[in-house]
DNA sequence: GCTACATATAAAATAATTTTTATATGGATG
DNA sequence: CATCCATATAAAAATTATTTTATATGTAGC
């Protein structure tokens, strides 16, 4: 419990979990959208991974994060973080990062 | 949000929450049960307080807390904590403070 | 008014988390 | 196989949170 509400009690991982509302983003997609370096959201999405709030999935070079499955609870909490936060420069960066396929 | 989880992402939070799921306490109550500290657990409890969690009244000397009306998610997250967290050693002390009519 | 008690607050010390910087791993491609 | 790219990891630095210790505040009883 207490390493569930660690990992949602940090702006940068609900600003992911907003992001991986429209599906599965890779590693790249998420810098992109979230402006801040690369190790730095390998960190966050480590932490929201281990406590089992998104799962991962590879292929070739890229790794595709998604909102995991999880029990009712874990859902419900992640339901709750897409419905209450939101980030419209985040929705922004995503789309140009994807439009400009830079990965 | 972030201070919504970050007040529930911690042991001794977790724990001050399930004692007060038996109806308000006051703090030497708490810190029977707990074991801990005085000036810990009013850090604590301040943290609880801040993220609307808790109330507090005061009596007296006294002051005590219970847990606090807040909106809709709040309440469903306080429910969620007692249900699925418990500490039967808590439980004992807080039997045994009570007993002893120390405060 | 003095004293004792319940609680809060402040300052200092400690510990945990996050960020940065640098480097490693592993797959794809020429 | 040399190189590039995506991602992860490690180490160090910076920041934030927690704990301890000491002191303050306010109330009740004498």
């Amino acid at each position: 419990m207490v390493k569930l509400f660690g990992a949602l009690s940090d702006e940068t991982r609900l600003r992911i979990i907003k992001l991986l509302e429209m599906g599965e983003l890779c590693v790249c997609d998420i810098v992109g959208a979230l402006d801040i370096s690369q190790p730095k959201v390998s960190f966050h999405l480590s932490i929201l991974k281990d406590a089992e709030l998104i799962s991962d999935r590879k292929d070739g070079k890229w790794v595709y994060y998604s909102l995991a499955g999880g029990d009712l609870f874990t859902r419900f909490l992640i339901i709750s973080v897409c419905e209450r936060y939101s980030n419209d420069q985040d929705r922004e960066r995503l789309d140009s990062t994807r439009k400009e396929k830079s990965c």
